[in-house]
RNA sequence: GGCGAGGUAGCUCAGUCGGUUAGAGCGUCGGAUUCAUAACCCGGAGGUCCCGAGUUCAAUUCUCGGUCUCGCUACCA
C-alpha cells in the first residue's frame, strides 16, 4: 500500500478571514497537518506544507459594511493576527497565503478561462434583485423586508431573523436594497455553472472504487452519500464586487463564488512560495508522483473530495487528492465552539495566557484529537493532561535522568561499561518506537501515535526505576553509569521523536542534551549521545498547572454564558409602532381540534383550530416539542387575520403564538382562565 | 423526512474479518519507593460492549428494527 511519493504537498483549510483561530481550527486542521509535515520533515521528504486566509464571500462584505470600513481593512486585520498566531504557535507553513494577494487573483481567472476556454461550463440566465441606484445586484443577505411567515420587516433575503425561517429574496414582501434602501427591480443575470453531474462516474470510480480502504470512514461515507444522490451544477459566479473578478467582458459586477475561488487559493500559494524562494511550484501541482493530501474539518469533506477534484480534473493538469483525512470536530466544555457567542478558546489569547506552553496546546489537542468522533476540550482535562501526563511522565522521566547525571557524574555523560541483559532489552525496545510511531502517522492516527511518544517515556521511567540507580550508586558506580548511559539514550530518543507533536519542547531537549538538528533516521540511534560529551543545565520542560489558572479560564467561559443569555434576554425591542399599527393584527383565543404530523418533515404539525370565527388549519413548527397527540384540546392565541400561505403543499390560515427561550424552545402562550374561543386579544 | 458518522470501564478512546477471563491512558483504591515538579514503579476494583429481535453451536462484532449525539440535506413557525 505505501507507494513511493517524491514528495508531498499538504494543504490545511484557508482559515476565513473573519476572526481569530480557536483551538477547534487546530484540533481539527493544523495540529495534526503540523505534526505531519515535521514528521516528513524529518525523514528528509521533499515536502510543501501550505496554509493561507481565504478573504473572498459575502460574510466579509457584510462585517465590513457594519463596521463602515472596505472588505479590505477587515481581511487585512485577521489575516495578520491569524498569521501571527500560528506562527507563534509553531505551525510550520512553508507559505502563508491570502486569497486577497494579485497573484491569486491571476490564478483564480487563468482556472476560470481555461475551463471557460474549453467549454467545461454551462452558461444560465435567471432573475434577481438589483440595485437601480447603487447599479448592482444584492446578495440576500443585502436584501430586507417583510418576511412572510412572521410579518417582521427588517427580515433578510435569505433568513428573518425574527422567526428563524431561511427565505429567497424572492419570497420577501416589499423587498428593500440595504445598501441604498431603494426598492430593489428584478433583472437578469448571467452565470456559469460546473456541470459536477458530468463527473459522477469519474468520481465514482476514483473514490468509490479507488479510496473505498484508505480513506477515513466519516469522509467516505459522506462522499459516496453524495455521488449516490445524484450531484447538480453548481454556479461558481455569482453578483458581488468583492472577489476575483470573472474575467469575461460580459461579466463586469460578478466575481468567482468564494468556493470556485478558495481552493485555487491552494495553488496560488504554491505559486506565491515559488516566487520567494525561487523554486518551481509545478511539480508541486502537477507531478504524477507528488501526494496531495487536503487537512480539514468535516464541514469542508464535500469541497475537498468532490467539487475542488472535480474542478482539478475539468482543468486536466493537475494532481488529484491521494487522501483527505478530516477530522470531527471539537466542543468546549459540554458547548458547540461558536464565534458568534464567543464561546471559544482564542489562539492569541491563549498564547497570552500561557506563554511558552504551545506544546502543552498541542499536546491536549493531539490526544484528544476528534479524530473519529466529536470530542470535548475541558480545562480541568487540559489541567490533568499537563500535570498527569505531561510533566509526570515526559518531563519527569528527563528530568530524573539529567539530575542524577549532573549529581553522580557531573553532567559528563557516561559510558557504557557492561550491557546487561536488562539495558539489552530496554534498548531493543527503544529501537521499535520510530516504527511504530511512523505507522501510526502514515496512517493519520495522530492520537495512536502521540500515546506510543509517551510509551516511550514510561519505559524510561520503568527502567529507572527497576534499577535504581540511587541505590546501585553506593556499591557499583559503573553499573550506574550504564543505566545513566541508557536512559540518556532513551532522552535523545524522546528528543527526536518528539519533534513533530511538541516542536518547542523537542527543541529544549535537544539543547539539554546538546544534539544538534536530529532527522529521523536518528530516531531508534541507542548511541545518540556520545560518552564524554558534557550536558547543558537540565532546566524543567513542562510547569505545573495550578487550580487557579484554569479557574480562572473557565470563569471566563461562565462570563461568557451569563453574557450571552443577557444578550438575548435584552434583545433590543423592535421598531415604535402606533396603537393602530398594532390594532391592525387580530389575535384570538382558539383551541386545538386537530393534530396531525406533516409527513416528511421534522418540525411541523398540522393544526386544525376552532378559532371562535370558524375551524380553520395552521400549519405549525412546533413538532419538535409537542407531541400531536397531546396537545388536543390546548387553548392558543392565534393570529387570525395573517394572510393564508401554503407549506408543504398545505394551506395555512394564521399563527399560533409561541413563546421561545434563549436555547430555541417553544411554548404555547394560552389564557390562564377559561375564556370562550374567538375572545380578542389586545 | 432522506443520507452519513458515532453510541465499548467515572473520563478520553482502542479493538473484535463472530469464538476461551473485552483492552489502553487518565481518575480511583491499595502496595512499594525516594533520583524526580506529592511525580515515577507494582497491583486491585470498575464494563447488560445504547435497546430489542433475528441468523448462528456461538454476537459486543453480522442482519433488521428502535433510540440518542453530531454533521450534511430537505422542510420550517
Amino acid at each position: 500500500m505505501p507507494e513511493k511519493f517524491k514528495r508531498y504537498t499538504l494543504t490545511s483549510a484557508l482559515p476565513y478571514a473573519n476572526g481569530p483561530i480557536h483551538i477547534g481550527h487546530l484540533a481539527g486542521v493544523y495540529v495534526p497537518a503540523d505534526i505531519y509535515a515535521r514528521y516528513l520533515r524529518m525523514k528528509g521528504e521533499d515536502v510543501l506544507f501550505i496554509g493561507g486566509s481565504d478573504e473572498h464571500g459575502v460574510p466579509i462584505t457584510i462585517k465590513a459594511r457594519a463596521e463602515g470600513v472596505s472588505p479590505q481593512v477587515i481581511v487585512d486585520r485577521y489575516h495578520e493576527q491569524i498569521k501571527k498566531s500560528f506562527e507563534d504557535f509553531g505551525i510550520s507553513f512553508d507559505v502563508y497565503a491570502r486569497t486577497s494577494a494579485p497573484v491569486h487573483h491571476k490564478t483564480a481567472s487563468d482556472f476560470f478561462l481555461k475551463l471557460y476556454g474549453e467549454n467545461k461550463f454551462i452558461e444560465k440566465t435567471n432573475q434577481q434583485y438589483y440595485d437601480e441606484k447603487e447599479h448592482q445586484f444584492l446578495a440576500d443577505r443585502y436584501i430586507t423586508g417583510t418576511c412572510p411567515h412572521c410579518g417582521y420587516e427588517k427580515a433578510y433575503g435569505d433568513q428573518c431573523e425574527n422567526c428563524g425561517t431561511s427565505l429567497s429574496p424572492l419570497e420577501l414582501i416589499n423587498p428593500k436594497s440595504a445598501l441604498s434602501g431603494n426598492v430593489p427591480v428584478l433583472k437578469e443575470t448571467k452565470h456559469w455553472y460546473l456541470p459536477l453531474d458530468q463527473y459522477e462516474e469519474w468520481l465514482e470510480e476514483w473514490i468509490i472504487k479507488g479510496h473505498k480502504n484508505d480513506w477515513k470512514a466519516n469522509v467516505y461515507g459522506q462522499v459516496k452519500s453524495w455521488i449516490d444522490h445524484g450531484l447538480k451544477p453548481r454556479a461558481v459566479t455569482r453578483d458581488l464586487n468583492w472577489g476575483v473578478q470573472v474575467p469575461l467582458k460580459d461579466a463586469e459586477g460578478k466575481v468567482l463564488y468564494v468556493w470556485f475561488d478558495a481552493p485555487i487559493g491552494y495553488i496560488s500559494a504554491a505559486k506565491e512560495w515559488s516566487e520567494k524562494t525561487g523554486k518551481d511550484w509545478k511539480p508541486y501541482w502537477k507531478d504524477e508522483e507528488t501526494k496531495l493530501i487536503h487537512f480539514i474539518g468535516k464541514d469542508n469533506i464535500v469541497f475537498h473530495c468532490i467539487i475542488f477534484p472535480a474542478m482539478l480534473k475539468a482543468e486536466g493538469s493537475f494532481v488529484l487528492p491521494d487522501n483527505v483525512p478530516a477530522n470531527e470536530f471539537l466542543n468546549l466544555e459540554n458547548d458547540k465552539i461558536s464565534t458568534s457567542r464567543n464561546w471559544a478558546v482564542w489562539l492569541h489569547e491563549y498564547l497570552n495566557d500561557f506563554p511558552g506552553k504551545q506544546d502543552v496546546l498541542r499536546y491536549v489537542l493531539t490526544a484528544n484529537a476528534p479524530e473519529t468522533k466529536d470530542n470535548d476540550f475541558t480545562w480541568k482535562d487540559f489541567q490533568a493532561r499537563n500535570n498527569n501526563e505531561l510533566l509526570a511522565i515526559f518531563g519527569n522521566f528527563v528530568n530524573r535522568t539529567l539530575v542524577l547525571t549532573q549529581k553522580y557524574f557531573d553532567g559528563v555523560v557516561p559510558a557504557v561499561t557492561e550491557l546487561d541483559k536488562e539495558a539489552k532489552t530496554t534498548l531493543e525496545e527503544v529501537k521499535l518506537f520510530p516504527g511504530k510511531i511512523a505507522q501510526s502517522l502514515d496512517r493519520y492516527r495522530f492520537r495512536e501515535a502521540l500515546s506510543e511518544l509517551m510509551n516511550l517515556a514510561r519505559l524510561g521511567n520503568k527502567y529507572l526505576t527497576d534499577m535504581e540507580p540511587w541505590r546501585v550508586i553506593k556499591t557499583d558506580e559503573d553499573k550506574v553509569k550504564t543505566i545513566l548511559n541508557v536512559s540518556l539514550q532513551i532522552a535523545a530518543n524522546l528528543a527526536v521523536l518528539s519533534e513533530p507533536f511538541l516542536p518547542f519542547t523537542a527543541t529544549k531537549l535537544q539543547k539539554m542534551l546538546g544534539m544538534e538538528q536530529p532527522t529521523w533516521t536518528d530516531a531508534g540511534n541507542t548511541e545518540l549521545i556520545k560518552p564524554g560529551s558534557i550536558l547543558n543545565k537540565p532546566e524543567l520542560l513542562f510547569d505545573r498547572i495550578e487550580d487557579k489558572e484554569v479557574e480562572a479560564q473557565v470563569q471566563r467561559l461562565l462570563d461568557t454564558k451569563k453574557e450571552n443569555e443577557l444578550a438575548i434576554s435584552s434583545k433590543l425591542a423592535k421598531e415604535e409602532i402606533t396603537f393602530d399599527e398594532f390594532m391592525k393584527t387580530d389575535i384570538r383565543t382558539g383551541t386545538i381540534l386537530e393534530a396531525k404530523k406533516v409527513p416528511k418533515t421534522k418540525k411541523l404539525l398540522k393544526l386544525k383550530i376552532d378559532t371562535g370565527i370558524d375551524q380553520r388549519t395552521v400549519v405549525s413548527g412546533i413538532a419538535e416539542y409537542y407531541e400531536p397527540e397531546k396537545i388536543i384540546g390546548q387553548k392558543v392565541c392565534i393570529l387570525v387575520n395573517l394572510a393564508p400561505r401554503k407549506l408543504r403543499g398545505i394551506e395555512s390560515q394564521g399563527m399560533i403564538l409561541m413563546a421561545e427561550d434563549a436555547d430555541g424552545k417553544l411554548c404555547f402562550v394560552s389564557p390562564t382562565e377559561d375564556v370562550s374561543d374567538g375572545s380578542e386579544v389586545k
